[in-house]
DNA sequence: TTGACAGCCGAAAGCGCTTTCGGTACCCTT
DNA sequence: AAGGGTACCGAAAGCGCTTTCGGCTGTCAA
């Protein structure tokens, strides 16, 4: 009997295909595949006998052939920072859980590809396209000027930045004010009574730095201060450690320090302890980004934090109303959102030792 | 001109099909089919032929199409672990990229999914194959007995664990030897002189946190000492600070903790400073990880380190060995693969005060 | 009682690729 | 010079789905 069932047969009978689905209804392919897509030429009696058998016999449309009849990609694809850039991303997981699980809602795929050695993001997305396989993406990690925000303006495909850029006016993102943030942080610790005040900033380059650094600086001039320590480029933990040393050892120490993520607010912590001092007191360390383990330091840490789980569903949604619409139509109203952050009050940013509590802003020095 | 040809042209003509090439060519798509995919009844010039035009045109197959005439899928499934697990996983970008980056040389795609709320991971899986979306998967955290690999064993569908379960001898997995890295750890702690060894281990159903238990309580057993000082279930940095406290407040404290990950250490460090002592001195601290954080607290942290972004490349390649065979063959010989972790020596992890140092085992009390 | 119209559904032509099955040409034997 | 091979390539049938185009029923107005 194995015998002449040598024809093609991927799975004797395990998956159903619409074929299947219609004859067993003794309906045409055509006709099930209309009453399942919603056409208004089906009986609404058809309809509901087709459904009820689709789901009974657990009919799933082949993507592969969908995809292929239709033209359209359900699929976005997330190219990832090229390696280098990603030791510090703890949010990627969660900003691919939030994305992925709301791109299922409406039975969309995330596709996740990697740049490989001596290429370029943009490259790997023109193939990504080219190549059938995507149909929007999402991108993050954006610097002000971003060579894959400025690919895909050029193309038709619809996508949705996580950040933005320098000039972010003509596409969708989504983004939290670090800005913003930045400015309370400083009006927080003005408040607390500090007056030297320095900024360690990240790598200029990515827009969420400069932005930060903005915000520093906006907020330092209002209240009459000098913005004028500052040390950009710190990356990580470790570039993090000397850089603070450095701060420790000027003249004029600052009483407190502004640091663009909490990998470097570890880091400054931990340089502050190596140097005899205590962060929280002789110091006061604020970061940005709420790690978990902002928690668990000596002393915890003042952060401003960002929900990202929920970031990723948001642009996923953004993504789904883009990417959505009927073929032809125009490029729909590009939707923007800033979010705002949250400082998270903890045990490391605390009043100068030594100088007057309670609020008096206004630059007396 | 543009009158009639208002016939369906997705893209007037900018991709290029197999069809376009074959007649550019003056073959047919038959034949430049077999040409590309190496079929041995295309004459080498005629093959060469096509493979220059191919390149020269930019032509790229349809995956859709491909996939739908010749019935496997070339895209691995990773699903993402259900929320609410994954608070620490700072290397699923690493395995991420790596993945991605083995995958791609392939030409194989990476899809990512989330568990939806009220379902779990296994019926997302059931979903992608059905959906004839995946044609294998990877799947990492695993614990010992773990839902998600007893389904895929009683699939056909190829796939490689990250790690391992209890049970392990009939699938391809690719761990790292942390039972082994345990008694290392141990062993050097031994050496430098203590006697008093904790163990801050995680949650046993993990079973990468029950191997590192074992390797621990082997070592100590073998050294001559009892493992006895043990707090389980400690899953991060905050749960690590009260069992730390524990650990300090015994009438006998520890001279030692060694940790089941960096971000548990790195929680026991502040423990311990914020209850008067120092890490490195009175207690040291010993992790599991390699985070580069690790290198930038105080005392730095002496851990173990494994490659995530290697083992994502090794995980795809073991998978593309797997599927990459004819249909019918039979399940190829499993590959398992043990990868051992190295001890980055630093700073949280000295002989004990007030103990001779240099190599004594032997468990002289 | 017709004719015109909805309302519903079947037929069939693809989407872009793979793969089997023949069918020419051509080259070697005897 | 004829027969038997090879070597190469074209034709054509799908893969599973979508979508256009008619065509066949009823139904209702004239």
């Amino acid at each position: 009997m194995a015998k002449d069932t040598l024809v093609k047969t991927p799975a004797p009978s395990a998956t159903v295909s619409i074929a299947r689905l219609a004859d067993h209804l003794g309906l045409s392919a055509g006709t099930v595949s209309r009453a399942l897509n919603g056409y208004p030429d089906i009986a609404a009696k058809t309809r509901a006998r087709v459904q009820d058998a689709a789901r009974e016999l657990g009919y799933r449309p082949s993507s592969a052939a969908r995809r292929l009849a239709r033209g359209v990609v359900e699929t976005i694809g997330f190219v990832l920072p090229s390696r280098g850039d990603h030791l510090s991303d703890p949010f990627l997981a969660e900003i691919l859980d939030g994305l992925a699980a709301e791109l299922a809602t409406h039975d969309w795929d995330l596709l996740v590809a990697a740049v490989p050695d001596g290429h370029d993001e943009t490259e790997v997305m023109d193939r990504l396209i080219r190549d059938g396989k995507v149909g929007g993406f999402v991108v993050t990690r954006v610097r002000r000027a971003d060579p894959r925000v400025e690919f895909l303006r050029g193309t038709d495909v619809p996508f949705v930045v996580h950040g933005r850029t320098a000039h972010h006016d003509d596409y969708a993102w989504l983004d939290v004010d670090s800005e913003q943030a930045f400015v309370d942080a400083v009006d927080y610790l003005v408040s607390l009574g500090h007056r030297r005040i320095a900024l360690l900033g990240g790598d200029l380059a990515m827009n969420f730095a400069w932005l930060r650094r903005q915000g520093f600086v906006k907020a330092m001039t209002a209240a009459g201060l000098d913005a004028d320590v500052i040390i950009d480029g710190v990356g990580n933990e470790v570039a993090a450690q000397s850089a603070t040393a450095t701060l420790l050892d000027l003249p004029q120490r600052p009483t407190a320090i502004v640091c663009v993520t909490d990998a470097v607010a570890i880091g400054a912590i931990h340089a502050i302890s190596r140097a005899g001092l205590t962060a929280g007191r002789e110091v006061s360390v604020i970061g940005y980004d709420g790690l978990p383990m902002g928690a668990a330091i000596e002393p915890a840490l003042t952060t401003m934090s960002q929900a990202s789980y929920d970031a990723g569903r948001e642009v996923g949604r953004m993504l789904l109303a883009q990417a959505g619409r009927p073929k032809g139509a125009a490029r729909p109203e590009i939707s923007q959102t800033l979010w705002e952050a949250k400082l998270t009050l903890r045990a490391s940013a605390n009043p100068p030792v030594g100088a007057p509590t309670g609020s008096s802003k206004g630059g007396l020095e």
